[in-house]
DNA sequence: TATAAATTCTATTAAATAAGTAGGGTATTT
DNA sequence: AAATACCCTACTTATTTAATAGAATTTATA
């Protein structure tokens, strides 16, 4: 995992423990938690793009989720910064693409057993949510 | 994973084929797999290193299998190769490293889901070996 | 014993990704 | 009007990935 959706994972956590009555400010999560301003302003942008949090400008402003916590599911964060959850791409479900060495998906044994970890990763990875990980 | 990973996978289960009767030359396993030849040697030079094959040079040499595919566990070549199978430093057993930017790992959220996520990873790619992807 | 075949070793390279940093623009409150 | 805080684009530096190149070494065999 990125430290890029690492930090995402930390902002939103922080935000759910304000939820829904409050907003925080870049500089506040950036301090408490430990992630460069700066970078973290790019990645509450990227979440706002998402649809999970929204912000006010200006001063007192801030950002602050848009949706319950336990309605955030880890792998859609997951793969908004770092894209597919799979090890390879032809067991990838959001990022399919084929593997140019490879004559026939069906017969590859590689296929088979990464197929079978991805499962049960993403099994996880969408159900558990921001507010398990608080 | 990486290709290099996937690679040494693919060119395991080739010599697997084989095993233990006869070797294989680079220049075979890298036309009938689709892998770059001199990348593969690279490869095989590491798998060399890593005690899961052995090889004769001259003219008739090639590469060949030291273990019995069984005993080949998919997740030593994914170690060997990637590194780390989890997903973050600080729920590796082999690759361990505490986050900086966290202060208490025990009562940290994300540790514990992607604690969980490793262990059946792990628990997969050890359990699963060469001869599972021939 | 020369030659061809095959592995081994070292170095280099091009492209992509990661992890930030910098600085100004825009909106809002006081 | 000034301060605050988000918004946006660009840039940088280091590392990793995925090879490629070429020569050295070893071995079988003709």
């Amino acid at each position: 995992m990125s430290k890029k959706c690492k930090y995402a994972f930390k902002a939103l956590a922080h935000l759910a423990k304000r939820y829904p009555d409050t907003h925080c400010q870049t500089a506040e999560i950036a301090r408490l938690e430990n992630i460069p301003r700066k970078f973290l302003e790019l990645i509450l942008l990227d979440l706002k793009k998402g649809g999970f949090v929204n912000s006010k400008q200006g001063a007192g402003g801030g950002y602050y989720l848009v949706k319950a916590p336990e309605t955030i599911l880890l792998g859609e964060i997951y793969r908004l910064f770092d894209g597919a959850i799979a090890l390879l791409p032809c067991v990838s479900l959001k990022f399919y693409e084929k593997c140019k060495d490879c004559p026939d998906e069906v017969a590859c044994g590689l296929h088979r057993v990464f197929l079978q970890i991805r499962d049960q990763t993403l099994k996880l990875m969408l159900q558990k949510t921001v507010s398990d990980i608080l």
